[in-house]
DNA sequence: TTTTAATCAGATAAAAAAATCTGATTTAGT
DNA sequence: ACTAAATCAGATTTTTTTATCTGATTAAAA
């Protein structure tokens, strides 16, 4: 199971980073983003897609076509992917799945949990793809 | 979706909680936990039998039966429940999906991320049911 | 202008998770 | 013994998520 962001999110990351690790080429491929993170192309299409229609990175079709970031990797910030495929319900959504939980209304691990949320939040707020593109280089070498 | 645990995960604390809210009475059926969590009969049957193999609650059988806590509730973990239902994965898996993700070969978010990781593990291994026990009951109360 | 290589769009399939159903078993009380 | 009320066990259905397929469109290059 995912811990926190959906399977597509994931690989939605993946991507964005590994396009921003390929700075100064024109456009890649999405069969070369599969190859590389070791995913089904057609999966990753799909994604890319979306990630396109949410702005964040932008397209060219036809032959010699592909994806590149649609803005300086230093204003994508990990939040934009996640909120663009999974949304923002899990930061304020319960963690023991009760409805309505809030200050008014918490459940038993509201106080110490929302600390944890607020903390992942800030997190993927600040951190730019741009902080992450050599990291990542690193990783998907890794993956041989 | 769900945040971090899988529903059946969710509703499993959620019914462990209740049943501690309610010491003192010898056993509670499952018919009274569905309705007052509000959720379905069948579904938490199913939970409540899972945690009864794992030996986190007990059960009776045969009229007057129903499910209780099988040991002390300052000695039952949340993480037991977790753990019971959803594994340990979710402990060592890789936030952006990665195979592989540790201090050797890290992800871009690795080290920030297990921070987080294992305040909640520390959360999850460090507060008992015994402890949750009153204020899940003003939740509960405030499903109406 | 034709071919080729790419995205795009939407349908479909497969897998996993969540929820429900059915019947068997157990046990207290009559 | 019989009945009623509960768990137990496992099959089935539904829903959601994940993954794949197919055909259309686009645009570069021969």
């Amino acid at each position: 199971m995912a811990i926190i962001f959906s399977r597509k999110c994931e690989l939605g990351i993946q991507a964005v980073l590994y396009l921003a690790s390929a700075e100064g080429r024109e456009v890649i491929s999405s069969e070369e983003i599969a190859n590389e993170l070791k995913i089904p192309k057609e999966f990753i299409s799909k994604i890319l897609q979306e990630l396109t229609a949410s702005g964040i990175i932008s397209s060219k079709k036809g032959k010699m076509g592909g994806f590149s970031l649609a803005k300086n990797p230093n204003k994508i910030h990990l939040l934009d992917i996640v909120v663009a495929i999974d949304g923002s319900d899990i930061f304020s959504s319960c963690v023991l799945g009760f409805p309505n939980c809030s200050s008014e209304t918490p459940c038993p691990m509201h106080g110490r949990w929302s600390k944890l949320i607020d903390e992942t939040y800030k997190m993927l707020n600040e951190e730019t793809i741009d902080n992450y593109k050599n990291k990542v280089l690193r990783k998907i070498n890794s993956l041989k």
